[in-house]
DNA sequence: ACCTAAATGAGAATAATTTTCAATTGACCT
DNA sequence: AGGTCAATTGAAAATTATTCTCATTTAGGT
């Protein structure tokens, strides 16, 4: 029988690592943890938190280390706040976009992409060639509108 | 005649400012006309910089005051790049989007908005109130595309 | 079980941002 | 044009965020 249950959010995150001959440490399966379980967008030091809660002692430069590893990866990705700030979510390689709640920082998934078919023609006719986008939607989940 | 010659830009702000019961003091304008006139997106320090150029010693703090009030007002955005990182890019209260040239930081601007008639009743179905939305598309400008 | 490169922790170092407060200045009112 | 006063500024200190260094530990292959 299974010696220990995975997330199918850590087991991809290990097949990451794996592929690019980098170590799954149980401090970077744990930041997994805590993003995937977390269902909202957390901060840096929200991590760091909750990471200490799960392994003990365990150093900030490490969780900036591994934030940044897995935002190149494609693991994890940062939000940005009206008021400056940000924090990260999972995202599991995916080409998500991003509601996030702006009173409880609730972060839900939105699929499908707005800009897909969009028509980049007047800023080409610029000679500016479109590689990537970034999205966020703001609003209030139910949760918090029926709180207020 | 006209003592002082002043951009539409300045005039703006000028505006907004006196609205809300705010002083136009000279190193305000001065972030104003440093920023609409670069053509591209600078950081706190660049702007710094750029406001000393033109006044003298002038406090750091001031220009992070002034571009928090600035944004709250809607006088400029706040871009953030791939890497971490941010800059500020006039934008004249209007709703507007941006293209960013990641070699150059150049910001054009993006006046037809994506989503606009974008359907969210799938983020809506889960309860969510979209209320704002932040978009920035980033790529290559012209001159980088050659340089390249 | 060993080996080795990769990763970590702890703290120092640096960078970024905010706060404090006395001095200055812009806008309004004669 | 000058006076008044709240808003704003500069400078430095304080705080917070981030990165770096390096000795020690550890994951993953043999």
């Amino acid at each position: 029988m299974p010696k220990d249950f995975e997330s199918s959010q850590e087991s991809y995150a290990k097949e990451v690592l794996r592929e690019k001959g980098l170590k799954s440490t149980a401090q970077r399966l744990a930041v997994v943890h805590v993003l995937h379980t977390s269902g909202k967008s957390l901060s840096v030091s929200e991590i760091h938190q909750e990471v200490k809660d799960m392994l003990g002692a365990t150093g900030l430069a490490t969780i900036y280390r591994t934030l940044e590893m897995f935002e190149d990866l494609g693991i994890v990705k940062r939000l940005h706040f009206p008021g400056g700030g940000y924090g990260y979510t999972f995202c599991q390689g995916r080409h998500v976009h991003h509601m996030v709640c702006v009173d409880c920082k609730g972060v839900f998934d939105f699929p499908e992409c707005p800009v897909e078919n969009f028509d980049y023609s007047s800023v080409e006719k610029q000679g500016f060639r479109v590689k990537d986008h970034f999205i966020q939607l703001f609003g209030q989940c139910v949760k918090c509108a029926e709180a207020a």
